[in-house]
DNA sequence: CTGAAAGCGCTTACAG
DNA sequence: CTGAAAGCGCTTACAG
């Protein structure tokens, strides 16, 4: 039922070959029998088959993407990022996500294999040995957002270190010097790299005053939970800095019904800038990631590697992706400040 | 450098034939042979090639999935709905969103074609005589969320119309009668829908009161303005239901402004159930989709078609996913009505 | 139960 | 500039 390439050969009677060669634009043509070829091959709709294509080029022109089981509009930026970007690239573009376990992700990886030119990876489940086990070959792939180091490896990261840095740093300037950090949870990369943040800056900026991190899951009734245990201390910290923007509205939440200000009693502070941020009430001030960005930038990294795997491999392996302060109410600065870059 | 099948058939001493056989697991082999072939393939870490399997079968084990160039969490909690049932199903998914126009959804369409054994589509791009141009053979598909009819074509809503219906029920309920709907944006299938949904019960269940609608785009600003708009009126509404929960909380945002309270002045609805509407003060009334399903059930009618497409045919075509009323604070209900199943 | 062979639809040296 | 042929890695009648 498919038309083939030689239904075209046929038509615009020459061989397979040929037709072949005009498709692919071979410049050793004749300009009429091109002619002739591409006339054909309009008129039959003919589109190439894929597969015969792969089995032989061993290209697929295809990039998989292994994402962690993520909820929220970090997922929904992410692709769109990739997508574009795969998309100027001639690249079609194979998902998998939501794998509970070890075990999931490994089997995905494998099932991505062969069909796929290049891999990007962002799974919390996938660790070196991992990697190791179930990939043959070296196919090119870039590491989003991990730990991980992996030799003849890209690897792009959030600069969720600095990013945090950056707050501290900020929340010091507005003369708040008791700061409370509500963590991630435990073993999220993320959130290690923004507790490293602040216990640096405050180490650094604030050398008299110990650090204090409460624990959290960057679930809002974490947040919430956390600002009531604060509540209760004796000496309430002047800032809170949750280590994302939920549990920032969570904290929002528990002073609201305590009755305690933000951010005249107390400032606080989120990461991430969801889109909620803006809507609270004070305004969120937070962490913005451009995460459009971030899959664009990951995959023309990829794209290069696949392109010429000497040069892309000569850049330097990690890259940071910069994170900004965004300035809004809840830490009470003047407004006016606005956005300031950061990284 | 990769292995085949040619590799294992001369470790196990047989014909690639059988190493065909064995990994498809075919019934008719010494089982002493097949053991032989397994142990093989397992040592040598055998994946059969993709391409050259598709090339062969003409199947592809993968689906593709054309969405619009969708913000927001919706997007993400679809593509997981989608990719769980997928892998339960051990397809592979292949992923477009993100065309601005009719051209780059066609040729994203295009491009998906023998690439995949199924389509799902959820594009506002696509027209059927786009469909039928840009389409050979009869792939299985399933719309989403279009107003498309279309032969041998499955057909998935979201019951906009329902749930817009049983919001305006619910506020007659509590005694509101001058209900005000601020719109969707033209040409969008869901704001339409809502649309109708509420001329629908507004005509039904208060005759006597004549519909008012307000322009907007689903954006939080047009739900402010429009808020503001309503203001101004001589004659204020009761209730305001938005088509969606954005402009809900732009409505929540101007009336906190001008110190008009909600519920009390005026009850403030929307529709979507994103998780922001929960936080917001008062909590929104709204309406759930539950998205993770449409994609899942998206997904699973796909795959009876591809399976076996007489059966799936037999089918009723156009389904409606269930949408369900959750009250909360901005509606002036009692809150413990809680969530109340709708269609 | 097993193997030799054809063939899926392409691309690419190799000749001419 | 063009064509005949080999071959990519599989599966599946067809024999035996």
């Amino acid at each position: 039922v498919a038309v083939t390439i030689k239904d075209v050969a046929r038509m615009a009677k020459v061989s397979v070959a040929s037709v072949s060669r005009a498709l692919n634009g071979h410049l050793a043509m004749a300009a009429d029998t091109r002619k002739r070829i591409l006339a054909a091959a309009k008129k039959l709709r003919y589109t190439p088959h894929s597969a015969a294509r792969t089995l032989i080029t061993r290209r697929t022109q295809t990039i998989g993407a292994l994402l962690p089981d993520l909820h929220g509009e970090f997922f929904s930026e992410l692709i769109r990022g990739i997508d574009l970007a795969a998309r100027a690239h001639g690249l079609h573009l194979l998902v998998s996500s939501s794998h509970g376990d070890a075990r999931e992700a490994a089997t995905a990886l494998r099932a991505m294999q062969g069909r796929v030119d290049g891999l990007l990876l962002m799974s919390p489940h996938l660790d070196a040995s991992m990697l190791r086990r179930n990939l043959h070959g070296d196919l090119p792939m870039v590491l989003m957002n991990t730990a991980l180091k992996r030799a003849r490896c890209a690897v792009l990261n959030i600069d969720n270190y600095g990013g945090a840095y950056a707050m501290v740093q900020h929340l010091v300037d507005q003369g708040r010097r008791r700061i409370a950090l509500i963590a991630g949870p435990q073993g999220n990369f993320d959130a290690a790299e923004r507790s490293r943040g602040y216990c640096a800056a405050m180490a650094r900026l604030v050398p008299t005053i110990p650090p204090e991190v409460l624990a959290g899951d960057f679930g809002e009734e974490a947040g919430y939970h956390a600002a009531q245990q604060l509540l209760a201390n004796k000496l309430r910290p002047q800032a809170i800095f949750a280590a994302n923007d939920m549990m920032a509205v969570g904290c929002l939440r528990a002073f609201r019904e305590a009755g305690v200000r933000v951010p005249e009693d107390i400032a606080v502070t989120g990461f991430d800038d969801i889109p909620l941020a803006r809507l609270t009430t004070p305004a969120l001030t937070t962490v913005r990631v451009r995460i459009v960005d971030f899959g664009t930038r990951a995959l023309n990294r990829l794209a290069l590697m696949m392109e010429d795997r000497a040069d892309a491999t000569r850049e330097k392996h990690a890259q940071l992706l910069g994170a900004e302060l965004v300035v809004r109410e809840s830490c009470g600065a003047k407004q006016d400040l606005a956005t300031t870059a950061v990284a």
